[in-house]
DNA sequence: CTGAAAGCGCTTACAG
DNA sequence: CTGAAAGCGCTTACAG
């Protein structure tokens, strides 16, 4: 009845699988699933049915299914490398197990994340990991899980009671960062970066806050955007009106601006200022001096992501279990000794 | 007859939101696919029934229509900074568009390369941008293509007669990078990095070659890893059996990691030695010294190649036409004169 | 373990 | 411009 038509070959179906294998429609659709309800000898006669004709599977047609193996992942910045690499982890989980990544980078618009999301929903996506934009609305994870879609948040929570939420423990990490340098003498330390307002920048700033106060210090900050030339453009004004003499930064990128703008202003990193970073991202072993910073595996939180996702469609859950991983000190030569005052 | 089973709320269909409406499903069908067909009231009824029961297209039932709006892309390694960005770019204007991107890392392995274009063909992806694995099939991109499903090839690409390439002028950026180290007097001059037998190896090395004999220099090969780390290693290794005064490098993820090895060495970059990079990635303007390196400009380029193969399914033309896309120099203080003999 | 029938939620001619 | 009918290529009960 179909045929000659259409521009091009016509695709092949499972029909024409289940006519060449000498079978019905119902056991190729068996085989393909990978059922074990299906005979060894049937099996291979399909699968070399499959080979013979060069027939795909339509994952499309699939309409019926429960699972469609498609993942969406929603991040703030896929040109960032923590965000990249977090990324990367997500998709080496997902690829092996037989999903693919649907990945949607919102550039912090809660407007571009909402077509994202509401885009991936209409692809029909068995789960979502996302890293809200800074400026998302309150809702969107509680709506969106409504919908009776897994959700699992990254890194930034929009609703501290939501239990989903896989992060990084940013108010331990920070605490190490000034435990560091508090125990190298520094008593002016300076939190740089972060201007956005979300959960991870409130945690780092908290961290801050408690552990200087821990160590009777008092906490000053700059902000500043998190790029290397606004961080590097902030150490000038900072360094303008004051004279810390070390710096916690908000992540990595912060901190390797703030070394090029210390660099800018003739100060030498590591020994008139000590600067530590935070992720301990590739290339921060790298600059120079090398980078102190905070350790926050990114590959590590999403493969640990995809993982808790993957088991909660696993036994259909709504929403996989979250936590805080901790986070551990790398120290490197970018901080040293409080210079004699 | 459906109704009350399966757990959770019954999804909405087009026929729910047909009957809010008081039209067709046909007519719901055509308003969701933006028809010009359908009257101005018509539309704002429907829509107005989609808001109030909260709808969400189903594209995946849509099995018949000639678009998935799914891209695929595939790539080497998204945790590389050159890679990652290109893939934002091709994310920011597929999103622009209304597609969504599929994205997957084959980690420059062919077999998981295979798996993950089979699955996207699976999901019936609209088009293929794709990286080629280093030891990829030679066939694949053929393969594909033959299904009918347009291919784009970037960066790398198997085959030469390929028309559907986007690339860089890999040749002509190396040959600026041999001009700018020879006119500062350089004469030793090492090519570091690429073990991997790609194209992209193989023009950046030709581009060497030709350049060097232009100027009348031998040209030196050292072949390393293209990682930070493996680059400082491979720098200690040269340095121990030769005295070069230049390094042209693989990328700038190399450049990064021979300055490293420099430095360990005891060497001042942009004195002792001059190195040149290769991308010009957001991290290169910020190392110490700031890296002289040859821009490609990945973000362009993801843009150009999203924007090249939209516009050949908008005019279903099997393949969007294909070019190398100039780069240039940026010359910052990682090179400089050629030290006294 | 296998097959015939009904069904999934859309789109596509086609008629009006 | 709108609707009734047939169809897309699978999966899902159900019977055997």
């Amino acid at each position: 009845v179909a045929g000659e038509k259409g521009p091009g070959r016509e695709l092949l179906t499972i029909d024409d699988v289940a006519r060449v294998a000498g079978v019905s429609r119902s056991t190729v659709s068996l085989v393909l699933r990978n059922s074990s309800l299906v005979a060894e000898a049937t099996n291979r006669k399909v699968r070399e049915a499959i080979d013979r004709l060069g027939y795909v599977y339509n994952r499309k047609a699939a309409i019926r299914a429960r699972l469609s193996h498609l993942i969406g992942i929603v991040i703030p910045d896929l040109g960032n490398p923590f965000f990249s690499e977090m990324t990367a982890g997500i998709d080496e989980v997902l690829n092996e197990s037989g999903w693919v990544s649907l990945v949607g980078s919102s550039w912090d618009s809660a407007a571009k994340q909402g077509l994202i999301v509401q885009r991936m929903q209409e692809h029909k996506v068995d789960a979502l990991i996302i890293c809200p934009a800074a400026d998302s609305p309150p809702g969107l994870v509680r709506g969106v899980a409504g919908n009776g879609l897994p959700v699992l948040e990254v890194l930034r929570r929009l609703d501290p009671a939501m239990e989903h939420y896989l992060g990084i423990d940013y108010e331990q990490g920070v605490g190490l960062a000034v435990d560091h340098l508090a125990g190298l003498g520094h008593t002016a330390i300076v939190f740089l970066g972060g201007e956005l307002q979300h959960s991870a920048a409130a945690e780092r700033r908290s961290g801050f806050e408690c552990a200087m106060l821990r160590h009777r210090l008092t906490p000053h900050y700059k902000p500043c955007p998190l790029t290397r030339a606004g961080a590097a453009l902030a150490v000038g004004e900072l360094f303008a009106a004051a004279r810390p003499t070390a710096l916690v930064c908000f992540n990595d990128v912060v901190a390797m601006g703030a070394m090029a703008g210390l660099d800018r202003l003739g100060l030498k990193v590591g020994r008139d200022v000590s600067v530590v970073g935070f992720d301990n991202v590739a290339e921060s072993a790298f600059v120079r001096p090398p980078l102190s910073t905070i350790d926050s595996s990114a590959r590590q939180l999403g493969m640990e992501a995809a993982r808790r996702m993957l088991d909660s469609i696993g036994k259909n859950a709504p929403e996989p279990a979250g936590a805080k991983m901790p986070t551990r000190l790398i120290v490197r030569q970018s901080t040293g000794p409080a210079p004699a005052g």
